[in-house]
RNA sequence: GAGAGCAGACGAACAAUCGCGUAUAAGAAAUUAUAUGAGGAAAGUCCGCACACCCAAGGGCAGAACGACGGAUAACGUCCGCCGAAGGCGACUUCAGGACAAGUGCCACAGAAAAGUAAACAACCAAUAAGGUUCAGGUGCAACGGUAGUGUAAAAGACUACCAGAGGUAUUGAGAAAUACCUGCUCGGUAAACUCCGUUCGGGUGCAAGAUUGAAUAAAAGGUUAAGGCUGCCCGCCGUCUUUUGAAAAAUCGCAAAGAACUUUAAGGCAACUUAAAGUCAAGACAGAUGAUUGUUUAGAAACAGAAUGCGGCUUAUGAACUGCUCUCUUUU
RNA sequence: GCCUCUGUAGCUCAGCUGGAUAGAGCGCUUCCGUCCUAAGGAAGGCGUCGCACGUUCGAAUCGUGUCAGGGGUA
């Protein structure tokens, strides 16, 4: 779990995230990307989803989960998606050629993904 | 040694780096430090409770669940013991296990007949008929107790012996029931068919229940005894209702550390369990915490699987390697 | 979290007040028809009634458990 001030929680802008439908998908992933930034100084957030249609078992859903976490985490640490600074917010949303996918599958996805944009 | 039966435990470990939730402490704050952080099923939601609110002026009819007996429990459809029946050589396992002799229904095809003191095709007695009987044949899952004999013209519980059931009496047991004797009493199956009997349940809604604070609870138009509420229905009772426009939908508690709690010991009990003493405090969010990488060990870095108000059960899923007791067969001494 | 419904042929559905060969339409295969195709006609195969256990003489149908899928509600 990133830590709070990164979170996107407002359903409200989870609706306005979608509805802006700027997004970069493949077998794998769905990015959806938020409003421009006004002010530099407020940090990305992010939100990550797994829905129940992709599988029924929690376990599997949380794995994936928690690999996207942790792949967004340690980019930003590195610094290597500067690029996302200009979006006010990120969705993540799990397809179904996630299921059983390792830290290195997710990782190159999400990396890929947000260089393409 | 082989094959079974029953019960139990386990659910990878250690280290390093980078991270997350919660609590406590420090700090003006950023943050830092310390502690701690998923199961035996957390699952299915199949039962039972706690807890909370709503409706409870009544009356009637429904309804649901359970079903040998005795106990345990907060409660149960759960558990323990025990009886009976069925299965197994046995250890042992399974059972919705009240009543069809209160009433109603159903029992295809076949068969005379599927339950009503029931036919007379063939057979038997007899000269024939009237009559007697349901033995034998045949049908069917099932044919009005079964087998063997006596008896008779031929037969039949008509009579006898054994077996099965029913009723009664006595003894034993807390009871289900068991044992013995008596009565020829013999009346089909099906209630996971309706139903009857007994027992239990005030009804409804589920923590998004609900409580507190904050905000709001205003205005206009239209309609009229219909709609709405009170238990599923009826009676009965309460009672204005609908539409349009506006605002709000946040925080704290519930709820996370204290209980039907867990561990150990002792006592009682065949057991489930109960009582007493000592010790322990152990996840808890609200877009929702347990992760990633690497190394070593084991067996290949293993199964099923992720807490959301909390407990007691049941059911289902589950890798590898185990432990204890018991039974049967075989071999050796 | 709670409530509820449905699983039958390749597809869409009947049958579910127990009684046997489980039906209908579309589709599929073969034949007829035509110069060829379509329409039309004839014939045919198509099924562990989601699974397991039970009740019954007998279960797609009744009961219990279980698996899968869908819908509603806050």
């Amino acid at each position: 779990m990133l830590t709070k001030n990164l979170r996107l929680k407002k359903y409200s802008a989870f609706i306005a995230t979608y509805s802006l439908n700027n997004k970069a998908a493949d077998e794998n992933l769905c990015i959806y990307f938020g409003k421009e930034k006004q002010d530099a100084e407020i940090s990305t957030k992010f939100a990550f989803v797994v829905s129940k249609k992709i599988h029924k078992r929690a376990v599997i859903r949380n794995r994936i989960k928690r690999l996207m976490r942790e792949s967004v985490r340690l980019l930003l640490k590195n610094n290597k998606i500067e690029n996302l600074n200009k979006y006010l917010s990120v969705i993540i949303v799990a397809r179904k050629g996630s299921i059983g996918a390792d830290f290195e599958k997710i990782n190159n996805s999400i990396y890929d993904l947000i260089k393409k944009k």
